[in-house]
Order: structure tokens, then sequence, then C-alpha cells
RNA sequence: CGGGGCGUAGCGCAGUCCGGCUAGCGCGCUUGCUUUGGGAGCAAGAGGUCGCAGGUUCGAAUCCUGUCGCCCCGACCA
């Protein structure tokens, strides 16, 4: 419940996001460290981020499948780079049914080296290509540090896993589903995000592409909010998937792998969140509308209750996802602020002066206190109310998009981006080489983002060394 | 691996040094009455093997021994 005030995101911005997650009753945390309790209402707020994609997988052929939570061993050391990445972070299993298993079994931590495995007994011939299959799930790494929907030991994502005939047919894949990601952000999560390439050092483990979106939160730090890799043949010849071409030549598959996680949670919760607490975007919250009825004796009660039921019957047929919050236990007071806390985008407050008046009071989340609350008619409330919220999310949009590019510099010369990303981004050419980047990232303590697609034909001269370059880059602090 | 700290009600803590009456406090919870347009008040209640095991003692949350778990700092590793 919200019975405190939060620390201000200027006070302590970490502690304002861990108390809130809990205090928003998204999630809670669990008996095992570095694990979480995702609540109904953080659920729920995840059920409608995977559905939205779900529908978008479909629309762009792809099938749903699962595969085993338990993975052997050795299946991650068929690739080299992919071993180095993920031993350290592995949950192993050695004990079943009170025996010491012969061979020790992983909880899976990403699952290409399992569906690998499977795809490779799958695939003969060019007509098996493509596969586009998408696993909706959990995974578990041994993370050090933890954090709520940011980085817990078990998460939830899924992962698309794709197997291809040829490099230009896994790249457009990649890209076709890098647009979705976007699309999402964009559209439904109102996230500003760049999309691009990462560099050699920031890919994925076994990846020869990793593609990301790249998003800025409050605190101007930047979190990677979605990845799709492409493998080329790497985890082809890892796993044997193998197929007969149309010319009868033996040839390894062209792979791919995708992912959002339950971390874009954090982001949404990072981008939009105020002192006040959450602030859900409408199309995503699981609550768009809460009715509060107002009265302060029986009589006023069945006047006040008779308009709040029909306005309340009145937005759900509407199709908005509505909430009647008639506690008599709480003051009207603590609800404005518990539901400021959990989010949701529109309150609507009805007592006996609105009853008199045929009005009801519309408070906006994006804009808390008396700015946001206005009076309008109870006549054609419904209409009024999904406009408010398609105008709440184009505002959050809007303002986050502001907030981001007001905080991107291009910096003069390398003292400049050391200065830059103490609290904001950088935005320069870059000559691609690891030393570079190595040394941003030991003396300025910021990596690189991505380097974002579509830049026009230029040329310019690398940040760091003055060699000449013809693609810019994003430099920031990351989660 | 080294150093430090903490385990007492759902949560946050006091009490432990210096053993002693029925183990307290705040928040939360339950019930009732009054309240409700920006985080209500009063009253009465419920809730505890004091991390676990053993020991000393007439008597242990408190002293001793062992043990488990968690947190912080450093080192190591990336």
């Amino acid at each position: 419940m919200a019975e405190d005030k939060l620390p201000t995101r200027a006070e302590d911005f970490s502690e304002w996001y861990n108390q809130l997650v809990v205090k928003s009753d998204l999630a809670d945390y669990a008996p095992v460290r570095g694990c979480m309790v995702v609540k109904p209402y953080g659920w729920a707020l995840w059920e409608n981020i995977t559905s939205w994609l779900d529908g978008e997988f479909k629309k762009t052929g792809h099938v749903n499948a699962a595969f085993p939570t338990l993975i052997p061993l050795s299946f991650f050391e068929k690739e080299k780079e992919h071993v180095e990445g993920f031993s350290p972070q592995l949950a192993v299993v050695t004990i079943g049914g009170g025996e010491l298993l012969e061979e020790k079994l992983v909880v899976r931590p990403t699952s290409e080296t399992i569906i690998g495995y499977m795809y490779s007994k799958w695939v003969q011939s060019w007509r098996d290509l493509p596969i586009l299959i998408v696993q909706w799930g959990s995974v578990m790494r041994w993370e050090i540090r933890t954090k709520l929907f940011l980085r817990t030991a078990e998460f939830y994502w899924h992962e698309g896993h794709t197997a291809h005939a040829d490099a230009d047919e896994a790249l457009e894949e990649m890209y076709r589903i890098l647009d979705i990601y976007e699309k999402f952000c964009l559209e439904e999560a109102a996230i500003p995000v760049f999309k691009g390439p990462k560099s050699e050092s920031e890919r994925f483990p076994g990846a020869q592409i990793t593609t990301s979106i790249e998003a800025m939160m409050w605190d101007k730090r930047a979190l990677q909010s979605g990845t799709s890799h492409y493998f080329g043949t790497n985890f082809a010849k890892a796993f044997d998937i193998k197929f007969l071409n149309k010319k009868n030549e033996l040839q390894f598959a062209e792979t791919t792998s995708w992912a959002i996680s339950s971390r874009i949670i954090g982001a949404m919760i990072m981008v939009h969140g105020d002192d006040h607490g959450l602030v859900l975007p409408p199309r995503l919250a699981p609550i768009q509308a809460v009715v509060v009825p107002i009265f302060k004796n029986d009589d006023e009660k069945t006047k006040v209750m008779e308009v709040a039921d029909r306005v309340f019957a009145e937005l759900k047929a509407a199709g908005i996802r509505i909430k009647m919050d008639d506690r008599d236990n709480v003051s009207s007071g603590f609800k404005f602020n518990d539901w400021e806390m959990r989010g949701v985008p529109v309150r609507v407050e009805i007592g006996p002066k609105d009853v008199e008046k045929g009005s009801v009071a519309l408070a906006r989340r994006d804009k808390p206190g008396r700015e946001g609350k206005t009076f309008v008619s109870q006549t054609g409330l419904s209409s009024t109310v999904s406009l408010l919220l398609s105008e709440i999310q184009d505002s959050l949009l809007k303002r986050a998009t502001e907030y981001r590019d007001a905080n991107i510099h291009e910096p003069k010369d390398y003292e400049d981006l050391k200065r830059i990303v103490a609290d904001g981004w950088a935005f320069a050419y870059w000559c691609e080489s690891l030393e570079c980047e190595a040394k941003v990232k030991e003396e300025a303590k910021a990596t690189t983002r991505n380097i974002p697609m579509n830049q026009p034909d230029q040329e310019g001269v690398c940040i760091v060394c003055g060699r000449p370059s013809k693609r810019k880059v994003y430099f920031a602090r990351a989660y």
C-alpha cells in the first residue's frame, strides 16, 4: 500500500526506483536472493506488453513453441564465445532424485543451444526453412547486483530463434524484428529509442551482428531495451544445422535470435515515472481509468454511487479498462495518492457537487496536481476519456523525446566527451576500434550504446584518436 | 579470501553491555463509531518457538560454545 511518500528522484533515484516498484504493487522480493515475484498488477502490465508483441510476431509469420528449462551443460561448450560469455552466470543442477547426475544440467540462461540442437534434427532440406519460432518463458542468470525488473536472476521474456537458407534473409529477419521492437517502444510504451548495431565488444556472445534499441532513462543513463542478433553460421556450425540447397549442395543455415524482457517494465518506470509514483502509458496500463466516488453520508452516497455506477458502465462499454474504487475504509485523499502511485493514467472523481452540476472531475496522471485536473460534463464522458487517454499517450512520448534530445550533445573534443557523459549522452564520430572504445570505458565510465541506422553520408574524425570516421555512435553510462 | 555489521510480530526497530515481573514501540492488520473534494480521528483487539542447536544458571532475547542466513567494504574475476 502507498502509505508513505517516495524519496524524490533527485534525492536518490535508485532508492526512488526500489521503493516505487514495491509500492506501486508491480512486484515483490522473493525469498531467493535476486529473484522477484511479479504481482498481479505487474503481470497484467506484462500481459499487455506480451499480447501486443505476440500479435506482431504472428502477423509476420512466427509461431510459438516451448523448449525445456534444463539444458545439458555440454551444450554450452559447443560455441566458444557463447560459453565464455555465459559460464560465470550459470545455475547448474547436479542432483536429481537424490542421485548425482552423470551429466550436469544448466537452468537455461538463454536457449540458442538447445534450440540449435533441435533445429539440427529438424532441418534437412531447403524446404524446411525458414523456421520462425518464438518461445515465451523465463531464464536464469546468476547476477551479482540485482534490481527488480532491471536485472534479476530469473527474468521473463520471449526469445525468437530463426533459421534461414541464406544470409540476406536472416539479416532481413534481424532488422524486421528490430523494427517491431522500435514500433512497440514508440507506439505502445511511449519510449523513444535509437536502433542500430552494437560495437564488436558489446555483441551478444556468439553473434556476428548484434543490433539493439537504446533508451534514455530519467537519470540519463542508457538502457538496452531490446536486442536482435544475426549469428551467421556460428551456431549452425556448432550444432550442425545443415540442409541440402536447391543445387543439391550441403549448406549451413543462417540463424538469428532476439528478445525483449520484463526489463522493459523497468524502462517504463524510469522514463515516465515521477515523484508521485508510476506513470503508465495508457495503451499498456492494466487500469486506464479509475472512478473515485466521494461522499460524506448515506444520502450522498446513494446519489453519488448512482452516477458513479452509470459512468463506470459507460466507460467499460466503450472498451476502456476501468476500475471502481469503492473502498470505504480509506479517505479520498488516500485514494488519489494511491492511484497516482500505481500510475493509472486517468482518475474520474465524482462527488455531490458533480451530481448537482452533471459534471465529473478528470485528473490526468501525466500532469499531477491542479494543473491536470478539469471538470467536464457527464454527457459524452466515454469519448472525452478516450480522447484524453490518447492525448496522454502522445504527450508521454513527446515529453520523453524532448527530454532525451535535450540531453544528447555532440562533443567538440575528447575532453568534452568526458564531461558530457557524466550527465548525458554523447553522439560522436568513432573509428570503431576496440582501443578507442576501451579508453572511453576506462576513463569516462561510458560505453558505446549503438551506431544508429540511417546516418547520412558523412565524413568526420574519431572523437578519441582523430582517425577518419564515417559513422557516429552514442556514448553513455549504461545500466 | 580478508574486514565489519545484522538476525526480536507482516514491515521498520528498541531492549542485549550490566540475566529477573505478563518481551515493548511505530507502521500495517481486525472490529466499532465518527470521517471522506489531496495521504482522517478515537476506542477496543489480534499477532512473537527473540535465526537454529547445545551449554551455564533457581531463572537466558540478554552470558558461553557451535552453526545457518543476510547486508556492507575491500580483494579477486570479467
